[in-house]
Order: structure tokens, then C-alpha cells, then sequence
DNA sequence: TCGGTCGTTAC
DNA sequence: AATCATGCGC
DNA sequence: GTAACGAGCTAGCGCATGATT
């Protein structure tokens, strides 16, 4: 199976639809961010793609801002779906679940705050890895931006950070393998940045010690030993510098590769000269990275965007779920005549009306408005 | 995780 | 109902 | 003469909103 990221920098630039540009990545499950769009903007050519089901967040606060999708080929449906991190969007079934210990580090306002902008989806899946069964979680998220003229926006950066972590680590530790990818918005080391000397390094250093503490930096034996200047007082004890769980996959199939970067300003048409940085990643849990793994690249050669695509590519197949969760774009009822999956109306009876109210699928928060009934009587 | 250049000012 | 001007966030 | 210090700030997209035709 096949993961891609991309941070597309507006969905409704893809003006004939996105279908084109999804096949062409030709992968089974497709993570974009900054859609740019709210529900009541989504259109349907956008939101239902034949052959994939797709699992929009978006920004709660302002619209036109922020906002991730995850879009999975049919073949790779995911047993369950659920928008942002914390847990507090998502009062339907077919959530994910496991959010670890972020009552006790976050207080109720800050996680809702952080799940407020549309950084966050994600989604869960069944594979088989060498005969054997087992979870992948895929958490695809827009990383915050530490606007330096904003001070606030660099501790909801961290936050979000720690937030991150916290839940990946949740889900690992239940069991599942998980893959935390998307746009990080901050790149991990000089070799990712095309002017590491750059104030603003200094700046996002925070950002960087924390990629330090979540990935593992075993297999990347360059420079390990320089990194304990900045925790010299633990370094001999616990090293939490290197505790991290989780794998760059980029570098680990690339690691000395330079000037591989995902993202340019287009103040300066920085991407013809190749000015950029890699903030974009698939990050992968040890085992996974080690175990399943084949490889994984940057294609910066694909335009339409500031950012440019990254995939990985897994040797373990994905098994899709019968049915969509209910988080499915699919389910939102204005969307209800365009229904792509003929198997939705051919499965048993029993089992369908088994099954929970489509209207528990309306997520977010909408208003779940006048069409609600016809949606209902549609499926029923 | 650093070195590094250049022009102006202060001594 | 288009178009423009301005502002915001990257 | 030389050490110390500070260097300088525009670019372009996608989107929203409100005012103008």
C-alpha cells in the first residue's frame, strides 16, 4: 500500500475536481492540508470522488482557513474515522479513540482550541502484514505556523506538538501501528533547510527539539552525538532526546540527501532555484518504518502548489472495511443523491438496519439543517 | 549545531 | 451579479 | 588603526469581506 501527504494550498483550485490529480498519485490513501474550505463550500466533484471515500475537518473558526482531508481509495476504507485529536469533536461512532493522558497536560479550553481550526484527521484501517492482521492509524495533520509577529501562535504550536505526541503514542501503545503525516511545519535539520543559519531556525528551535523527542534517531547515524549539547544535564541518565517512537521516512531510506525539499515561498519563485525546506513528512512507528517499508520520496517535480507531494510506499496490503465510518463525506446529506457505492444498497438487511442512523454521521459543527429528512428517507 | 562578510562607529 | 479594493495568512 | 557592532525588509498566491458598478 501506498500513503501519500500533500499540502495542496487551497482544494478549490482543483477546478475540474481533484479526481484527476488523486489518481495520478496513484495511492491508496491520500492526506492533503490547507483545503481552504468549509462544508458549506465543499461541492460535490470535491467532497465524493469515484473509487475513494474521503474525511474532511474543518476550521471552526474562520472560513477560507486551515482545514486537512484524508481520501481513501474504496480499497482502503478505513474501519474508523474521526476528526482531531482530542477527542471532543467526535461524539459518533466509528471514532478511533485512545487519547492517552491529555486530560492531565492539557485543560478543557486548550484542547478545544486546538481541535478548532480543522488541523486533524484520522483514520484507522486493517492490514495484512505478512500474514498476519493488524491496526494502521493514520493521523494526518496541518501543523500549526509560529507567525513570529503572534507570540500566542508559538505556545499553540508547541501545544499542538505535545497534543500530537500524545495521542500517537496513545494509539501505539494500544496496538495499532500509526502514521503521523502531513505538514509539521518545521524542518528537523540543517541538511532539511536551504539556509540553516537563518534567524528564523533559531526561532522554530523549539519546534525542532521537539521532532528530536518524537522521532528515534537510531539508523540515522550522522551527528547523534552533537545533539547532546542542547540536553547535556540528562544525557547521561534517561536521554529522553533520543526516546522518540516514531521514524522519518524520507531520511531513513535517503538519509544524506540534499536539497530535498517539499515547500517554497512563492514571495520569491523560490522553487526554481530550489530554495526551500522539508516540512512535510511521513512519519512512521519503528517497527512499521523497519518492518514494512519499501520506500519513500519527495516528488517535487508536481506543481499546482507551494508544497509538493511526499509518499511511502508499504509492502503490506490494506484490507478496506465493509463500510464506511460515519465521519464518510459520502453520508453528509446534501450529498445524498450522489451516492457512489452501488454495494451500500446491496448489503444484507439485517446487518443494515443493524447498523447506527446515518444522521449520528453528520459530524462537526454544522448545523445539521432541513435536509436532514430527506437524507433519511433516502436510506430508509 | 556554526562559521561567515561588510560598513559604520567608538575608542 | 460581476468586479474591485482591501486584508489576512501563509 | 582597530575592535565592536549591526546589518534590512520586497516579493505572490488563495481566500474572505465589503463596497462599487
Amino acid at each position: 500500500m501506498k500513503v501519500v501527504t500533500w499540502n495542496i494550498n487551497g482544494i478549490r483550485t482543483f477546478r475540474g475536481g481533484i479526481k484527476k490529480a488523486l489518481d495520478s498519485l496513484d495511492a491508496d490513501i491520500i492526506c492533503v492540508q490547507e483545503t481552504k474550505v468549509t462544508r458549506d463550500l465543499l461541492d460535490e466533484r470535491t467532497a465524493i470522488v469515484d473509487g475513494y471515500n474521503s474525511y474532511f475537518s474543518y476550521s471552526r473558526g474562520r472560513s477560507g482557513y486551515s482545514g486537512v482531508a484524508t481520501y481513501c481509495k474504496d480499497s482502503a476504507t478505513p474501519s474508523a474515522a474521526e476528526e482531531g485529536l482530542t477527542g471532543l469533536l467526535t461524539n459518533h461512532e466509528g471514532a478511533v479513540g485512545c487519547y492517552g493522558h491529555q486530560a492531565a497536560e492539557f485543560c478543557s479550553e486548550e484542547l478545544q482550541l486546538l481541535d478548532n481550526e480543522g488541523r486533524a484527521v484520522v483514520t484507522q484501517h486493517r492490514a495484512k502484514c505478512q500474514d498476519k492482521e493488524q491496526t494502521v492509524t493514520v493521523i494526518n495533520v496541518y501543523c500549526p505556523r509560529a507567525d513570529p509577529e503572534k507570540p500566542e501562535r508559538k505556545q499553540f504550536k508547541l501545544q499542538f506538538y505535545k497534543l500530537l505526541r500524545c495521542r500517537a503514542e496513545a494509539i501505539l501503545k494500544d496496538g495499532s501501528h500509526v502514521i503521523v503525516l502531513g505538514d509539521i511545519n518545521t524542518s528537523h535539520r540543517q541538511i532539511d533547510h536551504c539556509d540553516p543559519s537563518d534567524i528564523d531556525d533559531f526561532d522554530e528551535n523549539p519546534g525542532r527539539k521537539w521532532l528530536n523527542g518524537f522521532l528515534y534517531s537510531g539508523g540515522q547515524e550522522e551527528e547523534t552525538n552533537d545533539e547532546e549539547s542542547d540536553g547535556e544535564s540528562e544525557v547521561t541518565s534517561t536521554d529522553p532526546i533520543r526516546s522518540g517512537k516514531f521514524v522519518d521516512t524520507f531520511r531513513y531510506f535517503h538519509p544524506t540527501r540534499t536539497n530535498a525539499f517539499t515547500c517554497w515561498s512563492t514571495l520569491t519563485g523560490a522553487r526554481q532555484t530550489n530554495y526551500g525546506t522539508r516540512i512535510d513528512y511521513i512519519f512512521a512507528n519503528c517497527q512499521l518504518a523497519k518492518e514494512q517499508f519499501v520506500a519513500a520520496d519527495i516528488m517535487p517535480e508536481v506543481e499546482g502548489s507551494d508544497h509538493c507531494p511526499v509518499w511511502g510506499q508499504l509492502s503490506c496490503s490494506l484490507l478496506p472495511s465493509s463500510k464506511p465510518p460515519p465521519l464518510c463525506t459520502r453520508y453528509l446529506p446534501e450529498f445524498a443523491g450522489k451516492q457512489q457505492k452501488l454495494s451500500r444498497f446491496l448489503i444484507k438487511v439485517d446487518q443494515k438496519s443493524s447498523q447506527s442512523e446515518p444522521k449520528d454521521a453528520l459530524p462537526g459543527s454544522q448545523e445539521e439543517g432541513g435536509k436532514e429528512g430527506e437524507f433519511k428517507s433516502i436510506q430508509s
